[in-house]
Formats: C-alpha cells, structure tokens, sequence
DNA sequence: ATTAGCACTATTCATTAATGAGTGCTAATA
DNA sequence: TATTAGCACTCATTAATGAATAGTGCTAAT
C-alpha cells in the first residue's frame, strides 16, 4: 500500500506552497461548492471549479487523504464526497476576514434601531423575525436573565385582599410582573410604604444579590421588632423570587423544513423535538452568553442529540452593564457560515445599540 | 340517461329510513372512514366498515349521487372518494351530541388551571402550547385585546430626564409597558400626582373610553390653565396611545408538516407564509370572538387563499367582564372534527376559568 | 509529483409489464 | 322497485429491466 504524505512538513524552499496547505485549500473548496450546491462534490466538478490549477486525478488523490483523516465521506461508492461535521470546524476556524455586511442586510435589520419607546420583549421580537427572514433558516433569542440585571423599580399594587401585584422594573428596561398572594390584608398605603422601603433599599441591586439579601435580613432577626420592615422584608421576599424560567422566542422554525438537508421523516422529527425541548438550544443560548463574540455549534458538537444534524450560530447581547441574553440560528451544518456568522454578529450588535440606549440607566 | 331519486321525500310509512337519511348516513361514514385512514374510501372497505348492511353496489350508487351533489370527490376514475369542504360542512353542521372529554385531556391541560399569580401571558403560552400537544397540529391564541378592557391602575415611573415609563395593569389582569418620551423635565413627584389623579378619573374606564375621553379633554378646554390637569392630560394622552398591534401566540407549526395532507411543496409553501403573515389568523380569532361558543372554518370557506387547505377551529375566553381573545387550532381538512372541537372547548373554558379567579374584580 | 486512461461501481431515469383497487353499467333477484 | 351480483374497464402503484451517467481507484506514462 503505497503511503501518501499529507502531513505539515515544509518542502524545502520551492516557491510551491506546501501539500498540506494545498490539501486544505482543496478541502475549503470542496466545502464552499457543497455550501452552494448541496449536492456531493466529486473531482471533475472541482477540477473545472478552480480552473482546472489541478486535475481531477490529483484532486482525486487529495480528496482520497481528506476522506482519510476524516473531513470528507462518501454516500456511496460512485458519488462525490461530502465535507463532515470536522471539515466544517476547521472551516470556520479558517475563516480569517469576514465579509463586509451587505447594504441589503443593514438595510433589513434597520427596524430594529428604530424603536421609541418599544418594550425589550418586543424588540427582541422583531429581531429574531428579521433574521429569521434574512437567513431562511430557525432563529432564537433569549429574554434577558432576570438574576443579573438590576433594579430600577419595584410597585406593589393592591388587587384583592389577598392578592397583591408586583411590577419589577429592571434597568435592562424589563418589567417583569406576578401576582403574589398575603394572608395580611395590607391597606394601598402600606404597601406604599413597603414599596418606598424596598425601592431605597434595593435599587440598583441585582436581583440575585437583592433574593440574598433579603434572605440574609430574615436570618438575621434585625427588623424582628420593626412592624413596618418584618412585613417589607416579608412581602418582598416573595416578591423577588425567582418564577421566570427565563423565555425564548422562536422564528422561522417552519423555513428548515424547505431546507432539503431536513427532508428526511426522522430528521424532521427530531427538529420537532428539538423546538418542543427548549431546553437544549436555551442551554446554548446561554453558555453563549459567558463569553464575547459568535459562538459555533457544528453538527454533532451538539450534546443534544437531535441537534447533531445543526449547526447553531449564536451570539450575546447586551446593554453598558451587563450582558442580557442571546440571540442565534439554527439551520443545517451545510450553511454558509461566513454569511450567517457575520448576520448573526450584526444583529447582535444592533440588538446591544438599541437596547443600551433605551437601558435605564 | 337514468335519473335517481336523491331528494329529501319520504317514503310512506315503511320502517326503512328514506333514501336522503340514508345518503346523509353514508356520508357520515365515509367521512369518519376518511378522517381516521386519509385514505380516499372505496365501496368495498365502506360496506365492510359498516358491517355489509349494504353491499358495495349500493353503496357504489349513493356516493355516485353525493359526487354529484359535491359532498364527495374522486382524485382518479380507480380510486376511492375524498370528502369535500361541503362535506366536512355537513358533517360539523350535523354533529349533535359532543363526545365527553377523556380523562386524559383534562388530565393533561390541568396545569392550565394550577397557576397561582402567573401572569396573562404565561397562562395562554402554557394553555396554547398543552393544546398543541394534544392535538397534534398548529396552535394560536390572541392576547386579550387592549381597547376593551378596563384599567386597573396606572403607574409613571421617571427613567432619565425625558423619558417615563409608563405601566398599564387592566382588570383582566394584564400588564403593558413602554416608554413615553416628554419634552419637560419632570419630577417623580409630580409624575406621582399625575398618576394619582389619572388613577381616579379613569380606573374601571376601559382603554377606548379613556382614550375618547382625553382627547375630549383636549379638545375642550377645561384644564387649558391647571397647569397639573394640563399635563396630566397630555402626559395621559401619551400613555394611553394605542401601541399595542395585538399578539398573537403560536404552538406546534411543525406538526403539521408531518401531516401527510402538506406533504406536497406547495403546501408547506402556503402554511409558511399564513403564519408568517400573521394577519389572516389574526383576523379568524377577532372575528371568533363575536360569538360564544365554538367557530369552525372549513378550508375554502376560509377568505385567506393560503388558508384553504385548512381547517381553524377556535373559541374565546374571557373572564367575568368580558370577551378578551380567542384560542383555536389549525390542522388539516380532515381533522378529526369531533376530538378538536371538544379539546377546543375545554381548554377554552379552563382558560375562561382560570383567567376570572385572577382577574382583578 | 502529476496526469491520462481505463476498468469498475452505484445511482438515477425511463420504459415496460403485472397487479390491484375501484368504478360504472347491465342484468338478475327479492 | 330497490338491491345486488357480475363483468369490463380505468388508472395508479409497484417491480423489474436496462441504458445513461457520474464518480472512483489504480496503473502506467509523463
């Protein structure tokens, strides 16, 4: 068996560039034309592709390395080779300079900067639906995390005897709302009080320091004899507990079934199940909020097993403090990257303009 | 040309039913026969499926008539019949007794009614999202509709120097924000006063009447030189502008691509832009809250061109007050009418019911 | 090291024939 | 007179066949 040499060394001082590097030259045009044609690339079509540099005999010989160390299959004996979810890694991971956004693109997402006044639900809502458009693809976003914002405001509203509303008003621009209910029939006024007390005690707190806090206070038994401050403390508690499992909106879920890579019964299930299982792609969406810029889950990258036929292209958001939540799409591993990745970036920059200046703070 | 008697006579005092009752029977058959197999049904399985009361030349006749009278269609001269729009219109219309809801069901949407202080919204997300996985299709709920509910309280919360947020709560229990943007300067103190005296004039108006009434205030010039009055109404004004399009939330899209009635492109292309073009369901679930009861929308009965392969079941739920929005199912033509609009109803009603507990009145 | 040439393989596509489900009509029957 | 049995006919579906095609791997020549 005759080995071939596809390994890094250098090739003395030639100016041809190395094996290695043509291979992987080779490899990005294999994955580029699969990006664009869906369809198995074989050597012939990629010889013509690249104007004919190099025959198809010596692409066949470099796609036969390539299929080796694992970036390409076969479907079958007499088809073309398909790049595989590694392939797809080392793509991205190549990807140096990222195309400028098309006019068109701005264009588009433009609503999305243009929103006086316009709660962040709402926003968040006509940015994933932008994408979704822009991309054909599934697009997702995450509501901002309730723990980490800060206060702005809270109210208490007197509904019935027993039941008391609660507005929170974060400086993210969120208000959040939940009915809480009392044994005490508290007077409007008193909870006035309370909510004047709870207001100069905890604003610009974030919530999870504000939830410690106020379970520190009851431990500790300083306001036991305070009327006023045991209630405050009381009512309050209940008041920041946490109950927002934290949300997600979904766009363009229906546009992956036009995708011909989905057409499969079995995929199409388990995309179901996927969009019915929040929870994987919300995990994702909020591992992606730990660090900067876009994030990339290639095909079987995916621990949820009904993603592994996915790639996610996720990136966070934000205000000038904190960093709020993400927003991403998920379409199949063969998408273009570099134009997703770079639409992905930018509404995700927008969204952080648009948000920051309608923060509170 | 032989010509059969298909009419609506009846036959002399013979313990058989006449021929119409008996056509209309056979009707039904084939179209339970079909809702169950969606399979066009043939003499021979229907004489079989009825126990061989009638044998397939007869029945053969009959559904040569009702083809003719177009309750029925055949896709090819050897294949079995299909129902039509007019058919499954029949059918609806000649349901009488609705069958008791299973066990199961109620089992399955009591969460819907478990729901201590969770908002409006949360409650239809959950109903809406439980109905979906009943009945295995697409499924929508509109939000309660601004204009016809009635406030509850008003709160004005100062954020910069020109901006307010402005907080609605209606009695159905709703909670709405957004941002005003002022010219002058205020104070929270004055927003206070403000929001006292709106708080007194309009509490248990509804939204409509609130916003005739200070455009009549503006207009008149009752307030012209109070200066608090004055800026109350125009602050007022502001808060109370309709912004909100009404919303509209959706469940299990991509069940319905695994029903065999969309398989073809065309199908999936239509079902993608009706609810991407959220309006014509929208529209369907105003219309539905006109009446009480269960509406029913039957393919081409529907105005909506890309609607016409579908059938809309919907109810609306309201609490002690009023009508505040509807909830409804999407699905194939071939629904199993029966089962639908039972779950429709029930959930509808658990809506309704849990919705008036937390109502604030 | 690269490439041309050739044998080989598997898919796809169109054609054909067999099968079968179902109808419509007519004549027999209750 | 309504129902049914029987039969000829239609058309979709299925399987089988073969030709065309796209692709590979290997070897020998450059």
């Amino acid at each position: 068996m005759k080995i071939r040499v596809k390994g890094i060394e250098n090739q003395g001082a030639s100016g041809k560039t190395n094996s290695s590097e043509r291979s992987m030259e080779v490899l990005q045009s294999i994955i580029e034309n699969y990006i664009k044609n869906s369809e198995p690339v074989g050597s012939r079509t990629l010889s013509k592709s690249i104007g004919f540099k190099l025959s198809p005999a010596t692409i066949r010989n470099i796609m036969s390395d390539l299929a080796e160390s694992g970036y390409l299959i076969q479907t079958h004996t007499s088809a073309g080779r398909v790049p595989t979810d590694k392939a797809y890694r080392f793509y991205v991971d190549s990807i140096s300079k990222k195309p400028a956004i098309p006019e068109q693109i701005k264009q588009k997402l433009s609503p999305v900067s243009n929103v006086q006044g316009t709660p962040v639900e709402d926003i968040l809502s006509k940015a994933v639906h932008l994408l979704a458009e822009l991309t054909k693809f599934a697009c997702v976003v995450s509501t901002p995390k309730q723990s980490v914002s800060r206060l702005q405001r809270i109210e208490l509203i007197k509904i019935s005897e027993d039941r008391i509303l609660v507005i929170l008003v974060t400086k993210a621009g969120v208000v959040r709302d939940k009915i809480i209910f009392v044994k005490e029939n508290h007077s409007q006024e008193f909870l006035n009080s309370v909510t004047t007390f709870l207001n100069e005690e905890f604003k610009n707190h974030s919530m999870q320091e504000i939830r410690e806090g106020i379970h520190q206070s009851i431990v500790s038994d300083r306001h036991r004899y305070h009327d006023l401050l045991a209630h405050a403390v009381r009512l309050g508690k209940k008041a920041f507990e946490l109950n927002q499992p934290g949300e997600m909106f979904i766009e363009g879920q229906m546009n992956l079934l036009l995708d011909s890579h989905f057409h499969e019964q079995s995929s199409v299930k388990s995309l179901i199940d996927a969009f019915e299982q929040k929870t994987a792609i919300m995990k994702i969406l909020d591992e992606s909020m730990k660090n900067k810029g876009v994030h990339i889950h290639i095909g079987i990258e995916n621990d949820y097993e009904h993603l592994h036929k996915c790639s996610l292209i996720t990136a966070s958001y934000r205000n000038k403090q904190n960093v709020l939540g993400s927003i991403g799409v998920v379409g199949p591993t063969s998408m273009d990257y570099k134009r997703i990745i770079s639409t992905v970036e930018y509404t995700a920059k927008m969204l952080s303009k648009t948000i920051s200046e309608q923060s509170y703070d």
